[in-house]
DNA sequence: CTCCATATGTTTACAGTGGTAACTTCGAGG
DNA sequence: CCTCGAAGTTACCACTGTAAACATATGGAG
């Protein structure tokens, strides 16, 4: 492919970009870590792209796509996140359950805005099939840890995934509030977040 | 005011409205009402309320103060059902817990529209302290709860701030969760939200 | 090697949005 | 009664998402 020799001399910016749609996302993505006032327009997208405010049109359907897209990579590398912290903290469920959520907050807190837009009502998983497996596919870790925790005897028997919600709903819920700086150290203590965790975990033990 | 008389007989579409601020924030939550598909402009608000399009500007510095106060109404009826609970359960501090929660999470479930728009990034608690201080407020009747059961020995002593923010964590994810409609029945069983709460319950008890 | 089909980019256009400004109308208080 | 300000209106601006028509470069067929 010349495309990419083509890319290779950005000075004279080549009629056809190389590989736009990778840099489309990756600006995109930029946008989101800077922008925590949520306004997402693709015009500036592809203006920071350098290209044509039509341009993008030919590699995404609409901007909705565009972010689906990028909220489905958001999951893939979160999910990441949470697998390694999983396999590095293997020793007891407990130690497990905090890495991964441990995982799921710095990750919401270094990206917060691609973390809201994860969540956003902006994207609808319904019309991106990608999306929604991509986020069920991040609750699959949790389900494997509640189950191992589960036939260790260390959890209570019981719907897995019963318990499974109440972890997710409570990281994510700690997460929001966190990036909404409403779980300030002064209004909820010093370690709120291990803190509520525990709560919850000497709930789960059988 | 013989406004009032005005507004009486809406046949005759008197050029002044009448009392169109209330008319508009009237307007305005019906449609967070219907509307799930989160898109709301301002001037289908006029549109529908029969009014020009500029005409909201006279009663709102912009569309953010009208979502605001929307945002801010609906935190003060979310306390309102949150009260209600709390002194019709408020026999044991597990049963006043439960019931809060609940009504939390059937207030979100009622006007998910709404209760989407009062966590939305859209409006920024920042910029609109009565906003903000409707959400302190409604976060109060928890921290009360919370209060009464460490008083009363039945839940470990503690930072209350720290437990409030692990209960009002683990509901709004619930709460959201189920308003996207991802805690179906079938994935997560029959009383997903009672059993959660049950979990986070036992660990916080003394 | 030539040439053309096609993918990719650009320009132009349109409807709809939030927001401002200048004009009109109404009703209340001197 | 008359005026003055509040509450409407229309006209306008910059911007957005999106579509269509046009332009260009590139790879593969002849």
């Amino acid at each position: 492919m010349t495309k990419a020799t083509a890319k290779s001399n950005p000075k004279s910016r080549p009629y056809h970009h190389g590989d736009l749609r990778r840099s489309l996302l990756d600006t995109a993505r930029s946008m989101l870590q800077e922008d925590t006032g949520w306004q997402f327009t693709l015009r500036e997208v592809a203006r920071r792209a350098g290209v044509s405010h039509a341009a993008p049109y030919k590699h995404f359907a609409d901007r909705g796509a565009l972010l689906a897209e990028i909220a489905a990579a958001g999951f893939q590398t979160m999910e990441a996140a949470m697998r390694v912290a999983a396999e590095r903290n293997a020793k007891s469920c407990e130690a497990t359950l905090q890495a991964i959520a441990r995982a799921v907050m710095d990750f919401g807190l270094a990206n917060s805005g691609l973390y809201r837009l994860m969540y956003s009502a902006e994207v609808d998983k319904k019309a991106y099939p990608a999306l929604e497996q991509a986020a069920l596919s991040s609750f699959g870790v949790l389900l494997a840890a509640l189950e191992q925790g589960q036939r260790a005897g260390v959890l209570r028997a019981g719907p897995v995934r019963g318990q499974a919600a109440a972890c997710w709903a409570l990281v994510h819920g700690l997460t929001t509030l966190q990036i909404d700086g409403q779980l300030t150290h002064d209004k909820v203590g010093s370690k709120p977040v291990t803190v509520a965790l525990d709560y919850l975990m000497d709930g789960l033990k059988a």
